[in-house]
DNA sequence: TGACAAAAAGCACGATCGTTCGTATTATTC
DNA sequence: GAATAATACGAACGATCGTGCTTTTTGTCA
């Protein structure tokens, strides 16, 4: 790895951090080059316009979402208790990754909903992937026998991001441990309406 | 009501449609001057600071909020069509209220749940009196027999918060239509499941 | 209508924004 | 070690940021 690519791989890391406190809006060049300790004209080199560094972060965070939710979790047996790896890798993502201040793409969802370009596919292909991949997680329940075979897959994958979101929402603003502690009630009771009939 | 205040109301008008599209992040006075037809230093003046202006944009809209959320679900008899119609308000309040591009309250809680002040505080006691008002909704519908005595109130509330956060970002991301059938089917399933045994 | 207060505008400030460009300093390769 | 490419820097640009002032316009009420 060359001298540039480690630049750009700390360039990434402090624009995460200063995503996940401030969000997407307040990655200014200015800021980001001090915290790295370099000079603006030399971290704007790297990407050549600020819209392409809020999607390169966007994919730094994409990427660091699957390292730390979705690999990890292939760790665990297929089926039931899969899902529920993905489930709880979920749950504490950011502060497994260093980002401790809120999801950066729950972030980026809200400020560049409305706002078409590059940046906002990037968001949208992040959370299609995500649903895709959880869909298949589910199918692959159904498929074990751990859970009902009518089940409606998209509509439990919405029912497991709400909770999730719910958790994020009620952990930043409020009591983490409670709104962790409710989460995982909800997951169960959830899991437990999708499970076959006795 | 003075001039005054009719600018102050015009204004912050503008700052919520602003808000809704971009968040508060991009609400600059500047900016916002423009979109209402005065001058800076004439917006500025109403206000004295930044953060003044934000705080009265949170508030405003949290006030909004009351009328197109709550206020309107008071008509629906207590107990749970009362939980239904502020379930249904809640919806779909930002489209209702003119605030078509997202919830400012969510945008907002976001971008300040970092920053310790008086803009976080402004929306944390939003959502902790939303969680009040819909806990005594839900309070009510136990009184009127409509739900289980046994039923754990908080738990429901937070379920129902997820059920929105999964509306409003299927919404916001993808097809509003079906976001909203599978908030409706989710929200449906958590009353069944919350009903009293037959 | 004239006096007074309220509201808006005008102008300027230092700071910071994203961006460009020429130059200096490094890494890499022969 | 010399040649060359990759990286970083410094200075500057026009624009915009939030915020003070002073002046002008507008509304209110005796």
């Amino acid at each position: 790895m060359s001298k540039g690519d480690d630049t750009r791989v700390a360039i990434l890391d402090a624009a995460l951090a200063q995503a996940s406190e401030s969000g997407f809006e307040s990655l200014t060049i200015g800021s980001l080059a001090e915290r790295v300790g370099i000079s603006k004209s030399g971290l704007f080199a790297h990407f050549g316009s600020r819209e392409e560094l809020q999607i390169a972060a966007i994919e730094a965070a994409a990427a660091r979402f699957t390292e730390t939710v979705f690999i990890p979790a292939l760790k665990a047996k297929r089926g039931l208790p899969r899902l529920r790896a993905l489930f709880e890798h979920w749950l504490d993502w950011t502060a497994r990754s260093g980002l401790s201040h809120g999801c950066p793409m729950q972030a980026a969802a809200i400020e560049f909903d409305d706002q078409p370009g590059a940046v906002r596919d990037a968001v949208s292909d992040h959370f299609a992937r995500l649903e895709r991949e959880l869909g298949r997680a589910v199918e692959l329940a159904i498929g074990q026998g751990h859970l009902r075979a009518d089940l409606d897959v998209g509509q439990f994958v919405f029912d497991m991001m709400g909770i999730v979101f719910a958790y994020q929402h009620g952990a930043r603003l409020f009591q983490p441990a409670k709104a962790e502690a409710r989460a995982r009630t909800a997951f169960e009771r959830l899991i437990d309406s999708a499970s076959p009939a006795p």
